[in-house]
DNA sequence: GGTTGTCATGTTAGCGCCAACATCGGTGGC
DNA sequence: GCCACCGATGTTGGCGCTAACATGACAACC
């Protein structure tokens, strides 16, 4: 033997954890099968295996991720950064990605990053390239923005809402096909136009739903309002919606989110015009609460299980072919659900 | 040199991340030395330092974590156990957690239960024992109920909303005073008894609520209605509204939370029964929508930061002393949001 | 019956880091 | 002037695991 019985507790008050050399030692075998066994490789026999498995769960036994990342130089982890989780569609996504990442056997260590500052980003890479992940997930293709990034090279990584400009795997929800859903809804109500209140400029999702508004309404031979912009919050909606009522001729409001659209809602209400008999009002997200505001709201919705689900086997086929990262983007399909708050415009009008 | 340069390439395209020991070779050290300027010793001369960080600098260097918990037998990560995150509370809690936990040298590391099955409960500890955890914070206390439940004994673990029923520190919202202040406010202004929608029976959160509700109103003499169940879903909160519109005597309802709130609110708005004019709610949490609903919502707000930031210095605490668990509580105030959908009874009522 | 192959299992040598001890030059006390 | 001490630095060994190679038994093939 090479080791004696002798050692040092772990940590104060707990007793060293039954490493593979207990359970060789107890089923009679070397410390290699018992790995082998733990990691289901094949060739074992049977009554081998078991005679392990057996000792494995007398013991108590769990592998020592910390060994096993040192011996092979895979964590079998992957780390995301996010934005504010107060944002629906951000922890949405998060969810999404650690139930879909629970199917293997990679755990998620998460990052959030609360200003979008160079110096926050970068701490935030830093803090998982040491922490030491796999591959990353970008819960914001914004954070690329940030200049003089320097990715880890060779590290996957995989974007949420990119756009493709970039190096990187990138998903996103149809962001053209949601606002033209939106939009071609309203215009098919019988309305004139359709103004927008756009998320906060330096969104790539909310440039893009801004982009397609456009499209559509030039497209379709309707003027083009200008833009009110938010910062996806329901307060930023509220000041908004206060600009639009002043705006005899807003009759019908696509709204970059369920949050904003519900302020907006409340400011018009509050100005004495009505949703949807004298205002039309779409949200993007579809968010849980959203049928039950007043009114129920029309809004696009996302499918963000799908999006987590993409985004983890893109990063995971990344780490197992080790082929460099593709620049392809991975599109999921949002669709309109027309509830209450959106109707033809009022005969007047 | 007891290596020669010849290695394997850690992953198929990338290269072998700079170790303590080239750092070594740079500055002319050992690499018992490097490892005390990474880890901030003090003895260490400040010209060896200098020389030391400018070769971590110059080759980018960044710890191995796992050959460091290797060799300490810490992780420097701590778990974190959460239900579902589409709700509020969770969604927050974590976001706080992860915030608080960034401020040290700790990273997160997140496992989601989606049923509160024993199997998936026992599952979400495996996973993150095996993944290596210094301690464990339980977003919901309710995972403690699971029968059988066997936590690996000598690991920290801090409860959120846990009532201090069980042998872990545990951190929550003062339900009682939250509920007291709800009906209070209701009963002050004149309402002759609260109905309670309160939220799933198995919620520790939902029972401190339920009971603190019915205590404030046997200590202020008043009828006690029969509790109404929700899920804490804006759709349970429609189907309680229903069937509350049903009952001419409910003037005023505190409702569990302001998801179902919410939905009770559009059910009694379908009734055609008015909030604030005809029926009074309350709700709680004040999620950042609830001052935009129609009416604005009266809730009673929790201090989420709060929560998060004392769990994790709990936790950490635990984990540095080594000390037992302490089953003590740390209570967070909640304190009352007066908005607009409360009122004085009407007068016909 | 030797060659070749195959399969289960064992042996060896680190992965990168840190704890514990060793060393060495200087400093101060008497 | 000798010894005790201290602070900066180096050396040794091993954390628990796995990759790579080694071994040995048995089967299949010409």
């Amino acid at each position: 033997m090479a080791q004696d019985g002798r050692r040092k507790p772990a940590a104060a008050g707990r007793t060293r954890a039954p490493s593979m050399a207990d359970v060789a030692a107890l089923a009679g075998v070397s410390a290699q099968t018992v790995s082998r066994v733990a990691n289901h490789r094949t060739n074992v026999d049977e009554a081998t295996r078991e005679r392990v498995v057996n000792a494995m769960r007398m013991l108590g036994y769990r592998p020592n991720t910390a060994a096993r990342a040192l011996a092979t130089g895979r964590f079998r982890t992957i780390g995301v950064i996010s934005f504010d989780l107060q944002a629906y569609g951000n922890a949405r996504t998060l969810e999404s990605i650690v139930s879909a990442v629970q199917d293997t056997d990679y755990s998620v260590n998460i990052v959030t990053i609360k200003d979008q500052t160079e110096q926050a980003v970068r701490e935030a890479f830093e803090r998982l390239t040491t922490q030491a992940v796999d591959g990353i997930i970008l819960n914001e293709a914004q954070i690329l923005d940030t200049p003089a990034l320097r990715l880890p090279s060779g590290l996957p990584v995989v974007v949420n809402d990119g756009d493709g400009t970039h190096r990187h795997a990138a998903v996103h929800t149809d962001q053209a096909e949601g606002a033209r859903l939106a939009v071609r809804h309203l215009l098919d109500l019988g309305h004139r136009t359709v103004h927008h209140l756009a998320g906060p400029q330096d969104s790539h999702p909310a440039r893009g739903r801004a982009e397609a508004w456009h499209r559509t309404l030039k497209d379709a031979g309707c003027p083009v309002p200008p833009v009110v912009y938010g910062d996806w919050t329901a307060e930023s909606g509220y000041r908004a919606g206060r600009e639009l009522a002043a705006r005899p001729d807003a009759g019908a409001v696509f709204a970059g989110n369920d949050q904003m659209a519900l302020g907006l809602i409340r400011a018009l209400h509050d100005a004495g015009r009505e949703v949807p008999g004298d205002v039309s009002v779409v949200g993007f997200d579809n968010v849980a609460e959203s049928g039950y505001f007043l009114p129920p709201l029309t809004t696009v919705h996302q499918d963000f299980e799908e999006i987590g689900r993409q985004a983890v086997a893109l990063l995971l086929d990344q780490i197992h072919t080790g082929r460099p990262p593709e620049a392809a983007v991975t599109s999921v399909a949002p669709r309109l659900v027309v509830r209450g708050s959106t109707a033809p415009p009022a005969p007047g009008a």
